[in-house]
DNA sequence: CGGGATCCGTAAAGATACTG
DNA sequence: CAGTATCTTTACGGATCCCG
């Protein structure tokens, strides 16, 4: 903690010096959801200066929750601790709580297409996918260039990449969609049949691939999974 | 909230903007702990001052995390809501990793002699104690006056309390101790028996009362149970 | 005495810009 | 890529005061 402590011997106040400080938690979330070069992190905390993001970082080293492998092809990473991986259940905490009692229009105020495309990638799951390279071409038509078109680019034999400039191959499957519906759906909020009936989203190009949307489609971690099935 | 919002989608930044702000962690851990008056918040929360808390308990209220009842003779007193009472999860996360991975020296830096009585009362279980009033009164000969005696006044039928003045009753047990050795038992981290070997502890008076201290004195929720079985 | 509000100095965070 | 530097804005700490 920066600032004065709390001044309590209970562990709930002495755990709430190291993590009750501002963006700490998400920044925490961010380390354990596997990222762990500084721009990576940026990437992920995107509203945090850079200046308070390496203090942050400092002080989660000073703290026993991160270290910071300082040698080889790794130098300048940084990697949680046992104890940085057993907030955990911390971090999943504010989710679950976050997610119960936060107004949901509330949420849909901060989109970020950037943020819910990582994501995405992060918890895609190729295993019902066909075993060569699938290209699914994400495009929201409301948003100017730069955000408007988004290439996953998934081989279940090396993993899932993420790509905002056409990668140059041909596209399996089209998702046109808007933000809010995508995030929506993302959230556990909305799914891709509803979505669909209401022309909020539509798929084009592989039937098959269109059909197991919801069984390669990652939600969020703290998705309802309630939702997705209607 | 006062602060500006990270502008994240994510259930858990949401949570963190409502939850993550100085002080909030320690205010709700008091709050589930069934504190209501603003007095009785700032004795759990003594450093906190009280324009910040009462600036917390607006932010809280219209997140819909406490209400204020505002008639009758609960007039003024703050009580968790639904959603409220939802975040004992997250409070015990906090509490049961800052219990395993902060150094209980550095907790053991912070030693609050009423925090601790307060919180022993709140956790004292009278159901195996005499039928009648049981009188104990602590002992801390280092501190000074205010701080140095205290009793509990145990009564299955109508409850405890606890007073820093003499109440003028007959004795049970006298504990006589330091209040360093007193909030290491407290958590768990030391135990009336070894600590009464080591002469850190003394307990004089009724035989029954000082044999079953460990099943009467309360220990914190995050206490190990293992410590005290040594 | 319970339940705050006010004021002011300090400390942390935001916004940009810039660098090894 | 991985951060510093600088400047402004906001939050917090602490004391004092107020009111029913």
């Amino acid at each position: 903690m920066t600032q004065g402590s709390y001044k309590q011997f209970c562990p709930v106040a002495m755990a709430a010096e190291v993590l009750s400080t501002r963006w700490t938690i998400v920044l925490l979330r961010e380390l354990l959801a596997g990222s762990t070069r500084f721009n990576d992190l940026r990437r992920g905390v995107p509203r945090m200066s850079p200046a308070l993001l390496s203090q942050r970082l400092k002080d989660l080293e000073a703290a026993g929750v991160v270290r910071r492998s300082g040698s080889g092809p790794e130098s300048g990473e940084y990697h949680l601790t046992p104890a940085g991986h057993e907030l955990g259940p911390v971090v999943m905490a504010f989710g679950h709580w976050g997610q119960r009692w936060i107004r949901s229009e509330l949420s849909l105020q901060h989109l970020d297409v950037q943020l819910l495309m990582w994501d995405m990638r992060r918890n895609l799951n190729p295993a019902p996918m066909p075993r060569q390279r699938s290209v699914i071409h994400f495009q929201y038509p409301e948003l100017k260039q730069p955000e408007r078109a988004w290439w996953l680019l998934v081989d279940p034999r090396s993993g899932t990449d993420l790509c905002s400039i056409d990668p140059g191959f041909d596209v399996d499957l089209y998702v046109t969609t808007d933000l809010k519906t995508m995030t929506a759906i993302w959230m556990g909020l909305d799914n891709v049949r509803k979505a669909q009936t209401d022309k909020r989203l539509m798929l084009t190009g592989d039937r098959a691939l269109a059909r197991d949307i919801g069984t390669w489609l990652g939600l969020s971690p703290f998705a309802k999974k309630a939702a997705l099935a209607g």
